[in-house]
DNA sequence: TTTTGGTACCTTGCAATACATGGTATATAT
DNA sequence: ATATATACCATGTATTGCAAGGTACCAAAA
């Protein structure tokens, strides 16, 4: 038990949500989710984010489609379908009420 | 996967945090902390919390000491040692940290 | 005395999942 | 051919929240 690792543990909550954040702006393929969430300095690295994509892929939040690259194979373009459009909906909800809830936590005298 | 398990694992990242939190301002037993957790409206149960305590108390971020209860076995009370306040420090600052970042990602336009 | 009910502690087994690591395939350049 | 960069994916491990069940203490009722 370290403060990196429960660190990682508050990331990992909210890696689902800025996922579907980022697609909710436009459609978008690994390299460029892992880039975006490193600008946010929201570590996470491919063996996290593949299989999470396909997780969220199965349960019909996402769709996909194959575009050709300008160098190396092609890519895997993930978009948001409706039913991912409402669940970043509640997920959203939920997020902001969490940070309620910790904050009277925090707060209560 | 559902919108109920990802706001859970919101909520387990924060959980350490909320503990020590409390315990930052008064000792408390197991069931103070779910109590207090609930106020909050987060969800917790014992075979959650116990676990956790341990976990934290082998780390060395609690202490504990038996006390008598009016009515039923005796309580066992925990206190942030030192340690444990650096540690609850660090996991604030990391909070607030996490948040800007959801949000960056959340607002990027 | 025995039983019941409430309180409090703890353990075990399961399931979910982030991450490290390693593997495969494609395209281009040397 | 080989090397390099890009991109996909799978496997194994460790962590950990939770459900479920167990043990023990105390007091009051039967």
């Amino acid at each position: 038990m370290n403060v990196e690792n429960t660190k990682a543990q508050m990331r990992k909550g909210v890696l689902e949500l800025c996922i579907l954040s980022i697609l909710s702006r436009g459609d978008a393929y690994t390299t460029d989710l892992i880039n975006k969430l490193k600008e946010a300095q929201m570590i996470v690295v491919e063996g996290t984010l593949y299989p999470l994509l396909n997780r969220q892929k199965n349960a019909g939040l996402l769709s996909y489609r194959w575009e050709e690259s300008p160098q190396g194979p092609p890519r895997k373009y993930y978009s948001l379908t409706p039913k991912g459009e409402n669940y970043l909906s509640e997920l959203e909800l939920g997020w902001e009420k969490l940070i309620d809830k910790v904050n009277s936590i925090r707060n209560r005298a």
